[in-house]
DNA sequence: ATGTATGCAAAACATTTGCACCTGG
DNA sequence: CCAGGTGCAAATGTTTTGCATACAT
């Protein structure tokens, strides 16, 4: 189930070694959360030339196809991931800036429930937690 | 329950125009949440004459000393909003960028549960729903 | 008086854009 | 071939910082 030159052509973009190597690091990388820095740098590791404005419009690009996901947690940059289709939410480690994610049903329910209250229709949420290590 | 010289004498700030400004500003808005920016113009049509990267330094400062919060919609740029000491949420609508506030205790209490079963204790949250006006 | 705060201009970042050149289909 | 994509450098928007001056206590 890795994206492929086809994936992007249903998006309707070119299948360009750019952005096919861009979906690749962001696939392969151990942290699936990554900065348009990151990749940068991930790519000039692994020997390829690519622009730092190319990443950033890949990127958008890919947003906008629905392939990544950006979220913008409290750290002056967005981050970005591969969209794996199984919706999830985020717990950001305050010591160690690792993400973790998480999958709750009641509080999507409640989202839902509460935009209702209110006379709105939900579209979409961010939901982060930012959470300390339990020392016992 | 105004905020006053001696709520900044309190957090080691001495009461000055400008920031004594700020927080009537703040205050006084319709919309409780603004940008840097809004509240710099602000204080030009009050016929202030603070610099911008005062407000943005006072901002910072106000956040460190608790009186304010900072927030991260999705925006490209940082707003705020005095603390008035109850702790909500917010819902931004898309169609008219209005920031509407609510509380909900079943979700914090989910929110803690969830850190708690991954080995972590909540330090923090932020929770922004993305909403559109119901069209019935 | 004296440690803080401020204003201004310059710097620092993250991100976007203009443009001439390259490339995938 | 040729629309679309890319690299580079320059522009943008937001926020931070250095420094000389001004202010609160």
């Amino acid at each position: 189930m890795t994206m492929e030159a086809q994936d992007l052509k249903k998006a309707g973009l070119k299948a360009t070694l750019p952005r096919l190597r861009i979906l690749e690091i962001m696939e392969d990388s151990n942290d699936k959360h990554m900065s348009a820095e990151d990749i940068y740098k991930s790519l000039l590791d692994a020997g390829e030339e690519v622009g730092l404005a190319t990443v950033y419009r890949v990127l958008t690009q890919f947003e906008s196809a629905g392939l990544v996901i950006r979220h913008n947690f409290d750290s002056g940059h967005s981050v970005f991931e591969t969209d794996r289709g199984t919706h999830h939410d985020h717990m950001v480690c305050l010591k160690t800036g690792k993400v973790i994610e998480f999958q709750n049903h009641e509080i999507e329910a409640l989202q839902n429930k509460i935009a209702e209250q209110h006379g709105f229709v939900l579209q979409d949420h961010s939901l982060v937690l930012y959470v300390m290590p339990k020392t016992e």
